[in-house]
DNA sequence: AAACCGGGGGT
DNA sequence: ACCCCAGGTTT
């Protein structure tokens, strides 16, 4: 039996609920799921886990039915909705996205790989991940779990990224004509659920018999990585200002660069040591504990300093009063330093 | 080709 | 502390 179809044999009894997936029950054979669902899903999951993005996933559906209804969502409101989730150009792609298909695809996503990727945010992975799911044609996908699979059923001891051609060639030849998207979640599935990373469940595995890695004893060494840099350290200040009336002073950061297009408050840019930058004069107050966070590439420790303000103008930023902010659209890093002023303001 | 871009959970 | 994750964009 080819292993494709050793693996539907296996996704038919094992395949995972999930909220944009139709389950392969035998009632619904052949039945599509929806491809903004399918869309949406796929872009939440760039290089983030299931756990994180059902929460998401359910809240952008519930608030945003349809992709014309997230083309005509304003800009803040969308990036609120994602905060917390991470990697922020996913959320300006997303909406520049739906707008582009509602504008010119009459509202329905491309079909075809080459057409998905001519769309903001959609890249190889995403494109033949929609095409096979949502449309059922025929299209290779590669994720990190598929990459993994395959490293480890053709022992391939090539290091990442530069195995990656090789893997996707792999891929390419198991992939088969029907059932695609059904093959490529089971893979996926797989990955997920057996071939993990560390300690793989080999026996578990409907491909056990066919991989090279476990008959080598290779497996929980595969794939290979290139070596990574260690991350540096950054330092920073942010100042939470609040006025009288219990607005608070926060800034829109741009669009480009980290953490871009998110709200955040004002404070210099990060450095190998902290700068001084005030919004506005007052009587700064530091916090006794600072916010410690991690992006993907540095540390930072961000010193927290607080104030209670007259009617002023500031130099950076604007007051938002306190009806309109909500600290769930907050990114990680910005949240974790409200916290801290929060439980100073209760302290008070 | 390499750098950039979050956050959380597992180990 | 280090690993990984249903990657894409920019330089």
């Amino acid at each position: 039996m080819e292993l494709s179809d050793a693996l539907l044999g296996w996704y038919d009894t094992h395949a995972r609920a999930l909220p944009w997936r139709v389950p392969p029950d035998e009632s619904r054979v052949g039945m599509l799921p929806d491809p903004y669902h399918i869309w949406l899903s796929e872009v939440m999951l760039q290089q983030t886990t299931v756990t994180a993005v059902v929460k998401y996933f359910h809240a952008f559906t519930t608030r945003w039915p349809t992709v014309h209804d997230l083309a005509a969502a304003k800009d803040a409101e969308v990036m609120g909705q994602w905060a917390g989730l991470g990697y922020y150009a996913r959320a300006r792609n997303l909406l520049k996205c739906a707008r582009m298909v509602v504008a010119d695809h009459g509202g329905v996503f491309p079909e075809t790989r080459d057409g998905l990727l001519s769309l903001p945010g959609i890249g190889p992975y995403t494109a033949a991940a929609i095409a096979a799911i949502a449309y059922g044609h025929s299209e290779t996908v590669v994720d990190g779990n598929i990459e993994r699979v395959m490293a480890r059923l053709y022992d391939v001891h090539t290091p990442l990224p530069v195995a990656k051609p090789e893997l996707t060639a792999l891929a390419a030849i198991l992939t088969p004509q029907d059932r695609a998207g059904d093959y490529a979640q089971a893979v996926m599935d797989l990955g997920a659920t057996i071939c993990t990373p560390k300690s793989p469940a080999c026996g578990l595995c409907p491909w056990s018999s066919a991989c090279k890695a476990r008959v080598n004893g290779t497996a929980a060494d595969l794939p290979k990585r290139a070596p990574k840099t260690r991350k540096p350290t950054r330092y920073g200040i942010a100042y939470i200002a609040r006025r009288n009336d219990g607005a608070w002073l926060l800034e829109r950061r741009p669009d480009k660069g980290l953490l871009g297009g998110m709200l955040g408050w004002p404070g210099a840019e990060w450095g190998a040591k902290p700068i001084a930058q005030p919004p506005l004069n007052a009587d700064w107050q530091t916090l006794p504990a600072e916010v410690r966070h991690t992006f993907t590439h540095f540390h930072l420790r961000l010193t927290v300093q607080m104030a209670t303000v007259a009617d002023e103008t500031p130099d950076t930023g604007q007051f938002l009063p306190a009806d309109q902010f909500s600290p769930d659209d907050l990114p990680t890093v910005m949240r974790k330093a409200y916290d801290l002023a929060k439980d100073r303001l209760i302290a008070d």
